[in-house]
Formats: C-alpha cells, sequence, structure tokens
RNA sequence: GAGGUUGUAGCUCAGCUGGUUAGAGCAUCAGAUUGUGGUUCUGAGGGUCGGGGGUUCGAACCCCCUCAUCCUCCCCA
C-alpha cells in the first residue's frame, strides 16, 4: 500500500485552520454585504472555450484541462478524428473539445462575465455581485502560490461611473484594517500607460512595455532598460519613457495630487493619456469623500511599531491580465515577503468576450491563501478564534451515562455546545482527551452527583472544580 | 517551461571516509492508577532508509534513471 497523499499545490485544512480561515471569509462577506453587493456563486468546471484565450498565453498554460469521459467508447469514424486531435495535443501546446472538453476554474471575473451575458435579460443593472470561491492554476507551487486556491471578488458590471473605482478602493481598505494587516494600496491606469506608449513611439507595443515596467522594483531601471531594448525599443523611446514615470527614490508617500500634477503636464500631447491622469484624480477625488479615513493614509500596528497604510499611486504598475482598460489595483502587504494579496481594476469591454457589447465593468479580488499567510505570519488572528464545543462530560457508565445525557440536552437547548465522552473509557484518558481538545469546562456527572441532582463543574483552565445544580452549571457556561 | 534543495518510524530529525542487528524526541498503545488532564515512572508496537537499476565481499551513505517535496526564475492571488 503507498502513502496517502494529496495532489501537489492542494493542502488540508485543519480544524483551527478551517476557523481562521472563515474568520477572514466572514469578515470580507460583511464588509461586501454592507456595500450593497449580492452573493454569487458558479461551477467549478467551466466548458474550455469559456477560458480559453482570457488570460493570455501564460495563463492558458496555466488552465486546468478535464480528459472527457468516454473517450473508449467512442464510434470508429470518431477514433479518427480524435487520433488526430489527440496527436495535436501531444506535439504543442494545443486543446481540442474532442479531448478536452471541459476544464477547472481559473479565476472568477472570466465566470462572472459568462454568468452576466447569459442572464442579461434577468439583471437590474448596474449589478453588484461578491463571489468566494476556489479557483485552479497549473502553476509550479512555491511560497504564498498553491494549485488550489480560494479568491474573493467584487465586481460591478453596467456602470462607468469612477464611484465604483472609489467603493472598492473603500472596500480593500476597510477589510485590510479589519483583518490587522497592513497594506499599500498601489493604483494607476492602463490609459496612463497607454499614453505612455504613445508618447515614446510604441502605442502597439503596450503590452511588451507594461510587462517590461512592472519589474521597476524588482530589477530596477537598468533591468528595465535591458528587457524593453530586446523588445525592440529604442534608447530614445526609453529615456522618454523613464521621463514620464517620473524619478525614481521619491518617498513612498509622495503627494499622490503632486504625482498626478507633474504627469498630466508631460502627458500634454496624449489624449488618452490625460484622460488617464483625469480619471484617476476623480476616483481619489471621490475615495476622499467616501473613506473612512478621509483619504488619509492609516496608521496600523506592526511587529513592535505602527506603519503607514494607505494607497499610493504608482505609475509603473502594470499588471499581466489583458483585459483591463481603466483604473489598475494591486494590494501588497507590509512587513512579510509575499506577492501581491490582492489586486483588479476596470474592463470595458469583458462581456464583449461573449457577444455582450457595451458593458464595462469593474472589480476587486483578495487572494485569500495569501492572507491568510501573512496573518499567520504577523501573528493578527484573534485569540479566541480555536475554540470549539465549550464543555465536555466525563462519561461514568450505567445509571451515571444517562443522568448525562439528560445533562447533555439541557445544555444543548440553552445553547451550550457540548459533547460526551461517548463510550465509559479510563478516566485519565477522558481527562487526556478533554485537554487536548481544549475544552472551557469538563462536567462529571457521577454518583454522588447524580444523587443530590447535581454537577461537578470544573474550569479546565484553573483546575479549579465546584458541585452546583444543573440550572447554576447552565447560568456558569452561559456567562462564558 | 528553466534552475536548485530535500526524501530515514504516524510527525520532527540524527546516522562518522561505505562495515555486521538503522537510532532519538514527540505521538500511539499497555501497566503503576476503573473520580482528576495539561506536568510522573515502566514497558511495548511501529521501518521495502521514496522507487528502480548499477558499482562493491558489503550500500541509508557512491553512480545513473525515476517519482515526490520545498524554493528561485517566468508569471501570478
Amino acid at each position: 500500500m503507498s502513502k496517502p497523499s494529496i495532489p501537489q499545490g492542494t493542502r488540508d485544512f485543519s480544524p483551527a485552520e478551517v476557523r481562521k480561515r472563515q474568520y477572514i471569509f466572514n469578515t470580507l462577506r460583511a464588509i461586501f454585504e454592507l456595500y450593497g453587493f449580492q452573493p454569487l456563486e458558479t461551477p467549478a468546471m467551466e466548458n474550455l472555450t469559456t477560458l480559453t484565450g482570457k488570460y493570455g498565453e501564460e495563463g492558458d498554460r496555466l488552465i486546468f484541462k478535464i480528459l472527457n469521459n468516454g473517450l473508449h467508447e467512442k464510434k470508429e469514424e470518431d477514433k479518427n478524428k480524435l487520433n488526430a486531435e489527440w496527436e495535436k495535443v501531444l506535439s504543442k501546446p494545443y486543446s481540442s473539445p474532442v479531448v478536452t472538453e471541459r476544464a477547472l476554474r481559473y479565476d472568477l471575473t472570466i465566470p462572472f462575465a459568462r454568468y452576466v451575458v447569459m442572464n442579461q435579460n434577468d439583471l437590474a443593472f448596474p449589478f453588484r455581485r461578491y463571489q468566494m470561491q476556489p479557483v485552479w492554476r497549473a502553476d509550479r507551487p512555491q511560497k504564498g502560490r498553491y494549485r488550489e486556491f480560494w479568491q474573493c471578488d467584487c465586481d460591478v458590471v453596467g456602470s462607468t461611473s469612477l464611484i465604483n473605482e472609489a467603493e472598492l478602493l473603500c472596500i480593500y481598505e476597510e477589510a485590510f484594517v479589519k483583518l490587522g494587516v497592513p497594506f499599500i494600496i498601489q493604483v494607476n491606469s492602463r490609459k496612463i500607460l497607454a499614453g505612455m506608449a504613445e508618447l515614446c513611439g510604441h502605442p502597439d507595443k503596450l503590452v511588451d512595455m507594461t510587462v517590461a515596467i512592472d519589474k521597476l522594483d524588482k530589477i530596477g531601471r537598468a533591468g528595465v532598460e535591458g528587457e524593453l531594448l530586446g523588445k525592440g525599443f529604442d534608447k530614445n523611446a526609453i529615456d522618454r519613457l523613464f521621463v514620464l514615470l517620473g524619478e525614481g527614490g521619491k518617498p513612498i508617500y509622495f503627494s499622490k495630487q503632486e504625482q498626478l500634477d507633474e504627469l498630466k503636464f508631460k502627458m500634454n500631447g496624449s489624449e488618452i493619456g490625460t484622460q488617464g491622469v483625469k480619471e484617476l484624480e476623480q476616483i481619489l477625488e471621490y475615495h476622499k469623500s467616501i473613506s473612512k479615513y478621509g483619504g488619509r493614509n492609516i496608521d496600523m500596528p506592526l511587529g513592535d511599531g505602527a506603519m503607514q497604510s494607505g494607497i499610493n499611486v504608482s505609475f509603473s504598475l502594470a499588471r499581466g491580465l489583458n483585459y483591463y482598460t481603466g483604473m489598475i489595483v494591486e494590494v501588497v502587504a507590509l512587513g512579510v515577503q509575499m506577492g501581491s494579496i490582492g489586486g483588479g481594476g476596470r474592463y470595458d469591454d469583458l462581456t464583449g468576450l461573449f457577444g455582450l457589447k457595451n458593458l464595462s465593468g469593474v472589480g476587486v479580488s483578495f487572494g485569500v491563501d495569501r492572507i491568510y499567510d501573512v496573518m499567520d505570519e504577523l501573528q493578527v488572528f484573534p485569540d479566541q478564534l480555536a475554540a470549539g464545543a465549550q464543555a465536555m462530560l466525563v462519561n461514568f457508565g450505567g445509571e451515571n451515562e444517562t443522568y448525562a445525557l439528560s445533562i447533555l440536552q439541557q445544555l444543548r437547548a440553552s445553547n451550550i455546545a457540548a459533547e460526551i465522552y461517548p463510550d465509559a473509557a479510563k478516566f485519565d484518558k477522558q481527562m487526556k482527551y478533554a485537554n487536548k481538545r481544549g475544552f472551557a469546562y469538563v462536567l462529571l456527572p457521577g454518583d454522588d452527583e447524580r444523587n443530590n441532582k447535581k454537577i461537578s463543574v470544573k474550569n479546565f483552565a484553573t483546575g479549579e472544580q465546584k458541585l452546583m445544580s444543573i440550572d447554576d452549571c447552565i447560568t456558569t457556561l452561559a456567562a462564558g
């Protein structure tokens, strides 16, 4: 017999881990609901054709495909087709509905777009939805990267108002403040990036340019220059680009307004770039008036000190997904080494891919698994999450067992989470079990207690034990 | 897709330049102890040393292949 195992990049979650994860989900859900978003769920699998071509070349490679069932039952004439397609599948990156008709969900945005198109007649636009479900990617697992992970998305479709962008930024703020994760929300606009590409003479190379400058933090100016040269940018264009990006070395909370003013001046000559700057300005204006924090930075505890969390304008932020058209946003946690813990943006024509034109959307995503890892590392989970049932009844067997069961029923009727040790095992074994489970109280219904219609209540943290009536016991446990 | 790390008991890991019967702690089970745990003592069970092949009188250790794992790059949450 081989050792049991689970697929690469997947995890089991212990009871304690599930409770901590649920704490994150519950926190996010409460905020989504507060902002008027409605829940939605879609299937774990989609038709492969729904997903392919939506995430770029790299994305297509990372989609988990599901082998069709019943391939062996095909009729002879179908088998020729199947063999031909199979040859192609084996020889190059290629997938065919004949072999793999379905695939696992890669993100929550595309299934959402599909849902909106399929249900366009019934939805009230603007449609605001949130969705918390697992997604799968055939990536190589490493730190903070899993093959099965959960996303929590919230999106608005059917409205071009920049109020939506501002609200989503508020949701990010509230969520991370509530969870205790110090953060920076980087914002930029695809239109600004398009303006930059235009002004340095390569409007057609927008994607190459954004992929390169997105790495500015990581590989520095020289590294980005190298990459751009490789993509066919000349030195002159690159110099112009870096003028637009602004000089490095600015303080991280360099005034957003100053940054925008400066760029607006430089963007003179690019219509789309100027529009991008103006939009970003308007978003931040709206945000200031809606935000709990008035658009200011937020002091958050971090280790022994504190850290300024908040929104930051970053013209080098790019993001890979190529369906974004307006604002783009990405969240990183402060104080830990971790990739982005959230991201999103506006997409003007997402549903157009499925035949529904002129429907603009904007949304953000929370990477729950990374948020969990960050919170664990920073030790910001509340302590009391681990608790399960509050009390355990020791089982002394015989009439005492019957007596214990009647008490158990009364406890549960009073809404006190309790369990009985199901076997009349040796006392020491029952106590050890109770200790491991971490019950707050252990109840001892033995001969003396039964004869006097009472119960011994042992506080398991202090070891203190008292004989009391059943009613008093319920009162004590209900008080915590 | 490219590069590297590590695979020894249920878990965490020792194991010397290749040497006879592969160890420890924790966990489990039993007993001291059929009404007092977290913190006692005694004992027991548990291993194809990831798998396959090779070198050798002899391999957990050396060589090749393979699988798994974690990490880095690419890309992303």
